[in-house]
DNA sequence: TTACTAATGCAACCTGTTTTTATTTCTCAT
DNA sequence: ATGAGAAATAAAAACAGGTTGCATTAGTAA
């Protein structure tokens, strides 16, 4: 952020966000800590702390005695008054988490879908999973502070499922629009690999990394990228898309593993990919050569992203990263020899909840950027 | 950048920077002016300026008279002490350009250089190619606030090349090292691709744009990244170079050229790509097949950079962008099928100066950080 | 109860910005 | 030339915010 000149009055604001900064996402804090972590002096910590008390964005906790001297004060953030909604709007399931401002989620709820729902069907069920996360989490509208929404497709700047094959009826849905009507808080919609890589590096694989390629592969195969940390979206949300291109494999990747000869018929097609991997990991000949067949052409994508922005770390996340054990051995052995510098290889554990979590530090960044700005009056929680 | 807390002699600094980035790039402004631009106080940017002039980051020209009014005192940024400078390395030719801290070339240099040269000999090169463009601009070496050298190859963090095939005995080199030993100031080394892009978002095509795929073909075909408008380096510098995919048909697109069948034996390497161009113009239907297919592979590398990044914009550079009349209309035939959404495409019309300027801009921006950096004491110039 | 420790509360001081008012220097019209 | 108007400079007073330093308070340990 450039900042620009300004008076006193300025300094303040900009101290205010320093110690709220200091508190935020920590345990709570004495005064003498807060001093310590912000560099400013005392009676000037203890006058920003008290503003901060007085309009609601810092709480006192009662002092822990026990040590030698008198006991210090201690805040923290205070986080009970907003909240932030995240959604995972996928094809067999509907995800729905509902977190405080700390990024502790209070709530969250998981409804089936059939994976031919049409759009109004499927925003039906978006609706109810939410409206049950909220009651769950015993959260009113009013109190929520951002909502984010995670699809599959390419999502454009505002809001629109622009080139959706995954989701029936999807394609061209004004999605921010949809769940604009029902929210009075900033409603985000983004793609869900760039959500999941989000969630890679706020808590899972990827933490602390600047650049990471997130590669989500289970029903289809896509990418999503952080870049310094944060998601890369490109021109109109299409970065990553790198499946899309014929000469590398990711079109035909899955196909090898739904099309595993010895596929029992009972078995779910959102459980295919990992019954093919149970039965590679016996040893069955055919299951190997369809998992070797797998990673060959996921390599060939990740090779190109690779080459393409030189991350720091790669992570394998969807469906496959259950069976990292089996996949990982194959997908290094056809990955380096495509890559100048064989990259980092990762497998998130995250599971399926990575894309809504996703969505949660979305809604949360949003609520920090207003939070931080410091040419912004700070706003007062809603509580 | 992140701002945090601090003292009345911290907002001070904040304001000396706001000050000085109002004045630096712009013509003369008047007090009046700088009051308007940066929104503090007369008296304050008076007193600010008072300081600048003092430490000599700037200068007073002479009033203007001939408006109504008193006239007013006119302060430009000081460019005329420090100046930075910028090599290109290149296959056949070595650049260096002078510029002061406005970004004016004040003198550049190219000298030419056998492809067959070793390390040694291309270094001499190097430096005399240096020391010409310095003494033909009458700056010394301690006038220097930084320089900045571009190299093919990729090139890691700490100024080493790492991959380059084009040039003889220059893989492991220590570049940053060699040229140190030169100046005392910061060296910087980037890739060459790297520095084109950055050129063509100073003074290019590119003005403005935030997401730039900058493909660099000639003798090589290379790519460099402008992510948020800042070169996007990568792990070890190695973003861009999708070119050694195989699957990608940049390894072998300038074959199509230079191995046109009807060149004549006294056609230098570097000019080979221009006559097949030149031939393909008159309609000769061997050079147009040759252009077809140097088109149809370098297709193929955009459009997977296109894929993973989503850039806004892609600038077509080097060599062929003299033929742009020729290239532009198949290389968007064969690139447009390949994209989800076709991206807009342009020809760089720096010609040969692009990576030269680039490095002048780098380490421009090298020394723009420490100018704006509120942490550090405003250094002084150097004069 | 006394000594020690560490946090709190208060007052004087310093720095930097703004507002206000007066002064200078130029152009234009008479 | 001379006075009116315009626009910049100069100086002083007021204000806001932060820091240092010192006295005070609330605990623990002997």
């Amino acid at each position: 952020m450039t900042i620009s000149g300004g008076d006193t009055s300025r300094l303040r604001r900009i101290n205010l966000v320093t110690t709220l900064r200091a508190l935020r996402g920590q345990g709570p804090l004495s005064l003498t800590e807060v001093t310590k972590r912000t560099g400013l002096s005392r009676p000037t910590v203890e006058s920003l702390t008290e503003e901060l008390l007085g309009s609601g964005w810092l709480k006192e906790l009662p002092p822990h005695s026990g040590h030698m001297g008198r006991p210090a004060r201690l805040f923290s953030f205070h986080s009970t008054g907003d909240y932030v909604l995240g959604i995972d709007i996928g094809s067999y399931s509907i995800r729905a988490a509902v977190a405080d401002l700390d990024g502790t989620v209070v709530a969250s709820r998981t409804e089936g879908v059939s994976a031919d729902a049409g759009r109004a069907v499927r925003l039906a069920a978006v609706r109810a999973t939410a409206a049950g996360a909220l009651e769950s989490a015993a959260v009113g509208c009013a109190q929520l502070a951002a909502v984010c929404v995670g699809t599959t497709g390419v999502v454009s700047h505002d809001g629109l499922v622009k080139r959706c094959v995954g989701l029936p009826e999807w394609d061209g849905l004004d999605l921010a629009g949809e769940m604009a009507a029902d929210f009075d808080c900033p409603v985000l919609v983004e793609n869900d690999c760039n959500l999941a890589a989000l969630t890679e590096g706020w808590i899972g694989e990827a933490q602390g990394v600047d650049d990471v390629a997130f590669v989500l592969s289970g029903v289809r195969t896509g990418a999503g990228l952080l870049i310094g940390g944060r998601v890369h979206r490109g021109r109109g949300g299409a970065a990553g898309e790198i499946g899309a291109l014929p000469l590398v494999g990711w079109h035909r990747a899955t196909s090898h593993l739904t099309g595993y000869p010895k596929m029992p018929p009972d078995i779910l097609p959102q459980e295919a990919a990992e019954y093919v991997f149970a039965r590679a990991r016996t040893g069955e000949p055919a299951a190997r050569w369809a998992v070797e067949q797998y990673a060959h052409d996921l390599a060939e994508g990740i090779a190109a992203l690779v080459l393409a922005l030189d991350p720091e770390l790669v992570v394998i996340g969807g469906g496959v990263s259950r069976s990292g054990d089996v996949l990982l051995e194959p997908l290094r052995r056809h990955l380096d020899p495509l890559c100048l510098e064989p990259p980092a290889l990762a497998v998130s554990s995250l599971s399926d909840q990575a894309v809504v979590l996703g969505a949660v530090r979305l809604a949360l960044d949003h609520v920090d950027a207003r939070l931080y700005d410091v040419d912004t009056v700070l706003p007062e929680p809603s509580s």
